[in-house]
RNA sequence: GGCGAAGUAGCUCAGUUGGUUAGAGCAACGGCUUCAUAAGCCGUGGGUCGCUGGUUCAAGUCCAGUCUUCGCUACCA
């Protein structure tokens, strides 16, 4: 009878995906990390509870529930179950998946709230911030230019100047610019909450400088980026209206989204607790408990100041790691919606096998916040011949020639394999711990190397042509389906299917690390059968080309049957709009002042220092030419402009950018960066034609 | 601009506290084998360890500088 209150006990969890999309490719580098992570710890027979949540809360759901027209509820619920399948298609086994919208969830976030009331800690006031009129928001100061106030250098974010090293308010700055419209931005007052975490600051620089809770990397960078200076109050509450909790105390207002996120974690965990009789205590106000996060390097900051404040200040367990791992790029690049290479967890199980990309994350994943890549000839070669060639193979060799004996009574002479490897078992479950998956991977196939060489020698195919030699082809083949199971155990945290197949080849199911440290004997051996499909290049590059087709309404019929039912009507995804809500109404005579044109790119170049402008030479038609400086670096190639038509607002007034004067601007839809698409006229219309 | 990180064979990477002719896998090439999902085994070729300078008996490994690449740059979810 395990007592919780002394046994150690690792909780762990993974970032709670937010309700507003399908799992990708993208996000499973975490999920399956986070996973080898905890099945690891459970086959070396330790407690471990994996739990994670769907993030429900905030705008942008409400706007997308709004457009869909379903309710919030409705469309979380949908979304849920969409990532819980998509999970399990990966093997991702949680002990707990619940949702920020619970009531356990709630419970702790006022529980939280209060602690923070009484440590102090809260402060409300009305906020002065800029608001744009023209697109209709509050603007966050990184989106607000001006003069510094303190040394009239041109051109400072609102926050902070980059000649002086000032800090000051948005509202400080002289001549204020909303960038997103480049309209004067005024001042709009609101009541908010804040925390005031500088007053943390002590605590927090001693927690992430030292105890081995985050990677060096991380420590250095918060230490460089934040702690040297004081920390910013962190503005906890939204006014109405809002998709979230609404705050006990301050009616009106609602907890921000990134306030009850990781509080799902407990919330999750409480949950848990209720289904199987635990105390919640036991798990986060224990020192007996490991608490690990896994996140990405986006996130940082909120897990790694925020969180461990919120915890300390409501006598919560701290989290003993926050492991941080990088993103996924493909082929070298990010990955990109109309590239195909942003793939949907969904869209990759139609073509290819799970256990493929568990096993490629794993080879690639180490202790470092590096992005990883994913390059499609090598993910088949790797599979290929690491899972097939070496792995499978080593089975799929041997099992046949002893279906009717089984594995021989004693264990024997293998020069001394078995033991070498098993002996290399500290060292491949040191590595798992350190989240060094890669190395372990390095080991675990140098021993398949080893084991492949053992089987070449004793050649059983020759020994199975005499008869005499029955004990013998035994003998051989006893080694290497032991080796085959030792390499199964060692592989089960990444590939639970190979371990299962195993376990039935062998009739003894593989369910703890030490099955690796002694030869299983005497056991019947089933028929043999095919493990994993070698995978073929063709197959990958379909399930790129599938995802690239995709039209917004062939990306909806997709999504799953849940969501279409609810949303019948659905077309188009909201995710556009809700990135960028609508500016506010403007009048005829407004538009008017806007003068659009038909050019024609007559010359484009590479800015050298620039990192995302292209210098653009446009026609107007006739002598009337224009300079742009447009940013579509990243989306164009210089060469594959000139000649094409393109809109172009023709009477913005000049602008002088750091290399040289921009007379006008070229109109483009997309996100920004490599999502950047340039509008183009219908064929008939010539340069200098005006847009009406 | 600031901060963080990386630059080692064609590709992906190992190289612990500085110590013999710098390693692995994949790819290439040559040979062997046929039990196995055209899998396996043996062997060969290929690197002035980004560049420059310094410390040292000794540097991929430490120090300084420099170049290149990538990422992050907070009230975004």
């Amino acid at each position: 009878m395990p007592d919780s209150k002394t046994d150690p006990k690792i909780l762990v969890t993974a970032a709670l995906p937010y309700a507003n999309g399908p799992i990708h490719i993208g996000h499973l580098v975490e999920y399956v990390q986070t996973d080898i992570w905890v099945r690891f710890q459970k086959l070396m027979g330790r407690r471990a509870i994996f739990i994670c949540a769907d993030d429900t809360h905030g705008t942008a759901i409400m706007i997308r529930a709004k457009n869909e027209g379903i309710s919030e509820a409705e469309l979380i619920a949908a979304m849920q179950q969409n990532h819980l399948r998509d999970f399990r298609g990966f093997d991702i086994e949680f002990d707990y998946y619940g949702s920020t919208n619970s009531s356990e969830n709630y419970e702790l976030c006022c529980q939280v709230w209060a602690a923070l009331r009484q440590s102090g800690l809260i402060v409300q006031r009305e906020v002065s911030q800029l608001f744009d009129p023209v697109a209709g928001t509050f603007l966050a100061d990184r989106f607000v230019k001006g003069t510094c106030p303190n040394c009239n250098a041109l051109d400072q974010y609102g926050d902070n100047c980059d000649k002086c090293n000032a800090t000051y308010s948005p509202t400080d700055l002289i001549n204020p610019r909303s960038t997103l419209s480049d309209g004067i931005p005024e001042v709009r007052s609101a009541m908010h909450l804040f925390v005031e975490l500088e007053k943390m600051h002590e605590f927090l620089n001693e927690w992430t400088q030292t105890g081995d809770h985050l990677q060096t990397e991380v420590a250095n960078y918060l230490k460089g980026h934040f702690l040297q200076k004081p920390l910013r109050d962190w503005d906890v509450s939204r006014p109405s209206p809002y998709f979230g909790f609404e705050i006990p105390d301050s009616p009106g207002n609602y907890w921000y989204v990134w306030f009850d996120a990781p509080i799902g974690y407990i919330g999750s965990t409480h949950a848990w607790c209720k289904q199987h009789g635990e105390e919640l205590s036991d798990w986060w106000k224990s020192e007996s408990t490991e608490v690990h996060h896994f996140i990405g390097k986006d996130i940082t900051y909120f897990h790694t100041l925020f969180w461990p404040g919120m915890l300390k200040a409501a006598g919560f367990t701290l989290p003993k790691q926050v492991h941080i791992h990088g993103f996924l790029t493909v082929g070298g690049e990010k990955m990109s919606k109309s590239k195909g290479t942003l793939v949907k967890a969904e869209t990759y199980l139609d073509h290819l096998d799970p256990s493929f990309l568990r096993y490629f994350y794993a080879s690639k994943l180490s202790a470092s916040i590096d992005d990883i890549d994913l390059d499609i000839n090598e993910f088949v070669a790797k599979v290929n011949s690491d899972l097939v060639g070496k792995l499978v193979n080593l089975a799929s060799r041997t099992a046949r020639f002893i279906e009717d004996v089984g594995l021989a009574p004693v264990y024997p002479h293998d020069g001394g394999l078995f033991k070498a490897a098993a002996a290399a078992g500290q060292s491949i479950a040191d590595a798992y711990q350190a989240n060094d998956y890669a190395r372990a991977m390095r080991i675990i196939m140098g021993l398949a190397d080893d084991a492949n060489g053992f089987v070449e020698n004793a050649a059983p195919w020759t020994l199975k042509k005499d008869p005499s030699q029955a004990s013998k082809l035994q003998d051989v083949c006893t080694i290497c389906l032991n080796l085959f199971r030792q390499l199964s155990v060692y592989l089960a945290p990444v590939l639970p299917r190979i371990a299962k197949q195993c376990g039935e080849l062998l009739n003894d199911p593989i369910v703890h690390w030490d099955q690796s440290q002694s030869p299983l004997l005497n056991n019947s051996v089933n028929k043999f059968q095919h493990m994993l499909q070698r995978v073929k290049i063709e197959d990958v590059q379909k399930m790129i080309e599938s995802g690239q087709e995709n039209t917004p309404a062939e990306e909806i019929a997709a999504t799953p049957v849940s969501l279409s039912d609810v949303a019948p009507t659905l077309i188009d995804s909201g995710d556009a709009l809700i990135a960028e809500p609508l500016a506010e109404t403007c009048s005829i005579e407004d538009f008017i002042k806007i003068d659009l044109r038909v050019a024609r790119v007559l010359a484009a170049e590479h800015v050298p220092e620039a990192k995302k402008l292209l210098k653009l030479t446009l026609s107007l038609g006739g002598e009337d030419k224009r300079t742009v400086f447009a940013g579509i670096k990243a989306a164009y190639e210089p060469e594959k402009l000139v000649g094409r038509l393109v809109l172009m607002v023709a009477n913005l007034a000049p602008r002088q950018m750091k290399f040289g004067l921009s007379e006008g601007m070229v109109a483009a839809a997309g996100a920004g960066g490599v999502e950047v698409y340039l509008l183009s006229p219908d064929s008939g219309a010539v340069p200098g034609h005006r847009v009406h």
